[in-house]
DNA sequence: CCCCGTAGTAAGCAGTCGCTTACTACGCAA
DNA sequence: TTGCGTAGTAAGCGACTGCTTACTACGGGG
């Protein structure tokens, strides 16, 4: 019953791996989610984890980074909220990328916690209904608060997908318009 | 350099226990926290922790249910929000306990989360100016999520904590009145 | 055909986790 | 004074963590 070896090619093999990496820190965070889990998920022996990235840490970056940037240049500004929250109501794995980065505590996740929060805090400040700019950083540090809580406790709220999404969406335009 | 033997005082190490465990929770969330970190900070014992505790779970739930649960009947409904913020942006340790249990992921930590949950939410729905009981949880839910958000990004929030309380509570008054 | 770079494997190391066990020693009651 | 319940201690168990090492075996170039 010992499966076949897996054929060589390492570039699929690192894609596999890259794959089970997005789907396990999406679902449970960095701390959470294991060397081991990751690697069997892919089907890939462990060694070759460490081969390919070096180190947890490294595979987080890696897997997570470019994908967790992507909705910033997916569309047009003005439809980035809309487009966070369909991604964080879509159950395709791995696709609440951008929260799981900011959910990951622990200083190893730091870097990449405070890159992607800079970068998503710069983008909801330009949708800000202010000239001043340290008011607009402000509402979109707290816009962004309230998206990762919401990441969180989705679970636990009682209402549909779409009333929850129309609420949010006219509460973040009055925060950003002061 | 051997310390001296605690004295024997049972109710005293228990105490001890419970609010180095009150601190390190709030601090780090429910598997960020050690038992032997626990033990270190209370300058107790590792084993007596098991012996009055029972397990990691029961103490977290010992430890953190009563003090979480303290703001809810600590004052007028009215104020609950302030006080909350107030209690948040406060550096006493231990004082953000709410926000460490809701923090805490996993399984252990999930019937003292849900409990928490449930409370809090009741208590913001009936503050909530509607009389839709639905509408009313769901504005709640919201408003729960924000508050987690804030508590955990609190740090990285760069502007005055007063300033911040105030956009707070404008927004969750919008946000609860609709 | 053989050699060697490399993809893949199996096993295990050191450290940490929650938790347990076996023990010492204090202090009150008989 | 002796006995016993219990507060406190030291050590370690088994499981799990991130990571490493020593190895096998496939496959293209000379």
């Amino acid at each position: 019953m010992t499966s076949a070896p897996r054929p060589r090619d390492a570039a699929a093999t690192r894609g596999a791996l890259l794959r089970a990496a997005r789907e396990l820190f999406a679902e449970r965070g960095y701390d959470g989610t294991t060397v081991r889990g990751v690697a069997d998920r892919a089907g890939v022996n462990q060694a070759l984890l460490f081969r390919y990235f070096g180190n947890k840490e490294a595979l987080f970056a890696e897997a997570v980074t470019e994908q967790a940037l992507a909705p910033l240049s997916e569309g047009p500004p003005e439809t980035l909220l809309e487009r966070i929250l369909a991604t964080m109501f879509d159950d395709a794995p791995g696709s609440a990328m951008f929260f799981a980065v900011l959910r990951s505590e622990g200083r190893a996740a730091e870097a990449v916690r405070t890159e992607l929060g800079t970068a998503y805090r710069a983008a909801f400040a330009a949708l800000a209904g202010t000239a001043d700019p340290v008011e607009a950083e402000l509402r979109a540090s707290l816009l962004l608060a309230w998206l990762l809580g919401l990441s969180q406790t989705r679970a636990e709220i009682g209402a549909s997908d779409a009333a929850v999404v129309a609420h949010v969406l006219r509460g973040a335009r009055a925060l950003l318009d002061g």
